[in-house]
DNA sequence: TATGCGCCACTTTTT
DNA sequence: GTGGCGCATA
């Protein structure tokens, strides 16, 4: 048995790795190298114990997460398989041969693992079983469901608060409404069961639209995100045998990020591996496992219901519940290999503030590094070319650095747009996540639509977005009157559009403008089976025309849709190639659980901007944290919840942390809020943090001294010609004489870690008046 | 039936 | 400061 690929693990993470059967909890603290536990892992189950991949069920937290494990563990069989076949390694074959050798493990391989999200594992799993799923009030879906996203959910809502209960939409707002709806769904409560928690008047108007917009969700064949994992569950709950079936399919369960997971989540989990069978003592571990990761003090999902009590509750859970240093269940990752020592102990420093967490110290592995910088701007505008200034003079003076080594890192996406302002001027390539979404504009989900009605019919909130778009003579009364048919007869719209008879009760011009609309899509149709998705999307937007009446307006707006229709397109021809799968129906359900982190392509040398929130499992060598103001970080609505507080507290734990080499932490001393200029205060969690390891000394600033200065180059210290090296003696104003312990070069003046025979300890100290080289 | 204007809410974080 | 929505108007 040939394990020379866990050589290269420190034992706890080996210790993981090789975890066969039963429970197994890994704390992982940031950096410990928590995603190569998971992947080596499943290779470890794969290879050496003979479990046949579609038998690992991997949950993670994103999409991009899960395909980066894929390729991670493609890579190391594919290795493989070339000593096997070539007897050489991968990289010293020809690209054609690079390309067989990865092909063969996808398809044997990384394919049939069961790898992705909760929401998109689910979507899976329903589009085999949703069919034989009733709810309490006795809806039903078919397998071709629609998913709806946010936009689509909000309308639906907004829908039946104004229009058809006709309630004031100040009293209930949609979108509070639409929360309520989605937190009960992730505490796994039906309409009914809602309505049995709020017996107040509020309580029982919210039931009323859920239960509402349970129906209309049920009439549209359509499922929101919640119902992806709600589903399932109460499916499972009902159907012992269907439960049996996916129980005996899921040999060995993983989940990353366990802090993030909700009660829906876990009752899922739950299930499939106890098979609901409630005495702990009768489940049957053998060649089956629970391998959950996770670190408490990276949980910052809880407005989702997030609960980190579920990763704590663990061992009493799943385990054999024994105190740390006895206990088989439990395995803690707490070496870092991803930061400097003083980032790490910044980090370490803040979130031992917190009084929710479970102590745990992550212990450095790496150098001293250099200062954390600390900034102050006088605005925002300042704040963000002073990053802007020290991103590009990081990237000039070291060649090691490119755009891609560099984050920027907020706390809400309306930060982003001063810094995009800057990086645009100044031909700066960048890749921004969040904000407006390309499966959000108005073209591509249009193009969507056009899709979804295809494959799923009865979804008419796709329908009615398309059925006069492009203008086709399908006016306002018209459509009225087709909706109207359809709620009384409580028939899907499309049936009424398609039904010949229905002809008659319109005007001669309606009905055949409706007739040749009902006429492409009916063509379309007839195309599914023998097209790909690709080639039915260019079908669709060149028979309806779409296409064309973008052509003709030729405005520059027009041109800009034409151009992210045929991104589309590029979309589902890379996502084809990449899944091996040319199925609409596949893209539709990939397209649906699509984010914006999945366009941010690993390798890019481009500066990555984005939420903290999206930036949970990255890396970065140089990471500026932006905005650290009370208000923001932590924001305004957490301020007076301790609760809340801490949560923002790790998010800025979950900050630092994503720095490797360097961090810059800037705020400013006022800021632009709705058009009004308001006085900013320094963050809390600045103070927080030890004093020593923080810098206001930074290296690059003479063009932000005055507010209207222009960009310009930068004026370098004089003092920078010293050759430091390791071992180089030094005397120190303050504390005598030392000697040069380490040399870091990323600023224009060095950062040295000297020790003092005076104090016998290690200082770290940037260069300065106060030092000289003894010769 | 299409356009244009004015009002409002918007900014917590996301699968 | 701005985008979406609803209403009024041609």
């Amino acid at each position: 048995m040939n394990t020379d690929f866990l050589s290269h693990l420190n034992p706890s993470q080996r210790s993981a790795v090789e975890h066969y059967c039963g429970p197994m909890l890994v704390v992982a603290g940031a950096g410990s190298g928590k995603t190569r536990a998971l992947t080596y892992r499943i290779a470890n189950l794969i290879r050496n114990h003979g479990v046949e991949p579609e038998n690992i069920l991997a949950v993670t937290f994103t999409n991009k997460a899960a395909r980066e494990m894929r390729e991670r563990i493609e890579n190391i069989f594919a290795q493989e398989l070339a000593q096997e076949v070539h007897g050489q390694r991968l990289d010293l074959l020809s690209e054609y041969e690079q390309k067989t050798m990865r092909s063969r493990v996808y398809k044997s391989t990384t394919k049939p693992l069961w790898m992705g999200t909760f929401h998109s594992l689910c979507g899976r799993i329903l589009r085999f079983d949703i069919n034989k799923y009733q709810d309490e009030q006795g809806r039903t879906w078919k397998r071709n469901f629609s998913i709806f996203d946010e936009s689509d959910v909000q309308s639906l809502v907004k829908n039946i608060v104004t229009k058809q209960l006709d309630l004031d939409d100040k009293k209930f707002d949609p979108r509070k409404i639409r929360y309520r709806i989605s937190n009960a769904k992730n505490l796994g409560l039906s309409p009914q069961d809602y309505l049995q928690e709020h017996k107040s008047y509020q309580g029982r108007a919210i039931a009323e639209i859920y239960n509402e917009y349970q129906s209309q969700l049920a009439g549209n064949n359509a499922l929101d995100f919640d119902d992806l994992i709600l589903i399932p569950v109460r499916l499972f709950q009902q159907n012992e045998s269907i439960l049996g079936y996916w129980h005996s399919q899921f040999h060995h369960i993983l989940v990353d990020e366990y802090q993030d997971t909700n009660r829906i989540q876990y009752d899922l989990i739950r299930l499939l591996t106890t098979n609901n069978e409630p005495n702990k003592k009768a489940w049957n571990w053998q060649g089956r496992s629970l391998f959950v990761v996770g670190d408490a003090d990276q949980s910052i999902y809880s407005f989702r219901l997030a609960d980190f009590t579920i990763l704590l509750d663990f061992q009493q859970d799943f385990g054999d519940g024994l105190p740390d240093d006895d206990t088989r269940t439990m395995i803690k990752l707490e070496e870092n290999y991803r930061s400097s020592e003083n980032i790490l102990q910044a980090a370490n420093s803040l979130i031992d503030n917190n009084t929710q967490r479970i102590d745990k110290v992550l212990k450095a592995t790496r150098g001293v590094g250099e200062y954390i910088y600390l900034y102050k701007a006088d605005e925002e505008q300042l704040e963000a070319r002073f990053v802007i200034n020290q991103i590009q003079h990081l990237i000039k003076d070291n060649p090691e650095l490119n755009w891609g080594s560099c984050a920027i890192l907020y706390r809400t996406n309306a930060q982003s747009r001063p810094f995009e302002d800057l990086l645009i001027q100044n031909n700066i390539p960048y890749n921004i996540v969040g904000g407006l979404k390309f499966y959000e504009r108005k073209e591509i989900k249009e193009a969507l639509a056009y899709l979804r009605i295809l494959f799923n019919p009865d979804d008419t909130v796709s329908l009615l977005r398309i059925i006069n778009t492009p203008r086709r003579g399908i006016g306002k009364t018209t459509i009225n009157s087709l909706v109207d048919a359809s709620q009384q007869l409580g028939v899907p719209l499309w049936e009424i559009l398609s039904d010949e008879t229905s002809a008659s009760t319109m005007s001669g011009r309606a009905a055949k403008a409706v007739g040749r609309f009902v006429n492409l899509i009916q063509n379309a149709q007839a195309k599914l089976e023998e097209l790909t998705a690709a080639e039915i999307l260019s079908y669709v937007m060149e028979a309806s025309g779409y296409v064309d009446t973008l052509k003709q307006q030729g405005t520059d707006e027009a041109d800009n849709r034409i151009e992210n229709i045929y991104e589309l397109y590029n979309a589902v021809m890379q996502f084809q190639e990449d899944n091996e799968e040319t199925s609409l129906e596949a893209f539709l359900s990939s397209a649906a659980l699509a984010s914006d982190l999945d366009n941010l392509e690993e390798g890019e040398a481009k500066v990555s901007l984005m939420t903290l929130h999206s930036a949970k499992g990255l890396e970065f060598p140089i990471v500026f944290l932006v905005g650290v103001e009370q208000g923001l970080l932590p924001h305004n609505r957490t301020i007076n919840d301790p609760l809340q507080l801490e949560e923002e507290r790790r998010l800025c734990y979950v900050g630092i942390t994503r720095a490797q080499e360097q961090l810059f932490l800037t705020y400013t001393r006022e800021r632009r809020l709705w058009g009004y200029r308001e006085p900013a205060v320094a963050s809390q969690f600045l103070g927080e943090l030890p004093e020593d390891l923080i810098s206001s000394n930074i290296p690059y600033t003479s063009y932000s001294r005055r507010r209207d200065e222009v960009l310009e180059s930068p004026s370098y210290n004089n003092n920078n010609n010293i050759d430091w090296a390791v071992g180089d003696r030094v005397f120190h104003k303050e504390f005598g004489e030392g000697e040069v312990t380490h040399v870091l070069n990323s600023g224009t003046k060095p950062t040295l870690g000297i020790k003092f025979s005076s104090i016998k300890r290690t200082k770290i100290l940037s260069q300065n008046s106060e030092m000289e080289k003894i010769e």
